[in-house]
DNA sequence: AATATTATTCGTAACTTTGCGAACAAGTAA
DNA sequence: TTACTTGTTCGCAAAGTTACGAATAATATT
C-alpha cells in the first residue's frame, strides 16, 4: 500500500511532453530548426491555421519553456529555449533509456 | 502563402507526446522500467489515484502503442511495446538533435 | 492626428480529458 | 451455484483544449 509521489521532474516531463502533444505544435518547433529568421508572421503564413491559433499554440509552446519570443516592433521573434530544450532532451533521452527494451524485464508474451 | 503539410510522423509523434503529457502516466513507465512483475494490481497498488483512473490511464498509454497488456487470468500484466518504445525514441531523440541547441540560428537576444 | 502593420487577447462554441464511484464482466475457488 | 478476485466500462461532473473571428494594443508611417 505504499503509494509513490509523482516528483517534480516528473511533473516537468508531463509539461513537456504536454505542449509536445499537438502535431501543429510540433510542425512548429521543425520548422523553427530550420529557418533563421522566425517571426510569428512567417510561422503563421505557412501554417494552415487561423493566426489567432498559432499564438494561442506559441503561447502554450512558451508556457512550457519550450520556445521563447522577443519582440521586435512591429514585429515578434520568435526561436527554441536553448536551456530548457537541453532539459528536455536529457529528460526524454533518459526516459527511454531507462525504460527498456533492451531487457529482459519486459516479459509480456505477445 | 505557401502553406506546409503537417506530415504523419509529425502526428505521429504528437500522439507519443499526447501520451507522455501527464504526470502519473509518466509516472507508470517509470514503474513499469524498474519492475519484472507489471500487473495492473500492482500499478495501482503503488499510485495515489482510484483503479477507474488508473485503468484510464493504461489505456491512454496503449491506444498511442507505448504499452501493451496481456491477460493472464484473473490478472492483466502490462509492459512497455518495445518496436514502438524504439520509434518513439527515435522520433524524438531526431527532433530534439534537429531542432537546436548549438546552431546559432538560435538568435533571439534574450 | 490618422492610418497601417503586426501580433495578442477576448468571447464563444464544440469537443476532450480527468477523475471518481458504481456497475459489470470474466475467470477461479468453495 | 455462489461467492471472490481482478480489471474494465459506464455515467457523470468539472475542468481544460482547440479553433475561429472580432476587438484590442503597440508601434511605425504618413
Amino acid at each position: 500500500m505504499a503509494k509513490i509521489e509523482i516528483t517534480p521532474e516528473q511533473e516537468r516531463l508531463a509539461r513537456f511532453a504536454k505542449a509536445l502533444g499537438h502535431p501543429t505544435r510540433v510542425a512548429i518547433l521543425h520548422f523553427l530548426a530550420q529557418r533563421n529568421e522566425c517571426f510569428f508572421g512567417d510561422i503563421h503564413e505557412v501554417l494552415p491555421v487561423a493566426k489567432a491559433t498559432v499564438s494561442q499554440h506559441l503561447a502554450e509552446l512558451k508556457e512550457a519553456g519550450l520556445i521563447q519570443g522577443t519582440i521586435e516592433p512591429p514585429k515578434v521573434r520568435y526561436c527554441i529555449n536553448p536551456e530548457n530544450w537541453n532539459i528536455a532532451h536529457k529528460m526524454f533521452g533518459q526516459l527511454f533509456e531507462d525504460c527498456c527494451p533492451n531487457r529482459k524485464a519486459c516479459d509480456c508474451k505477445e
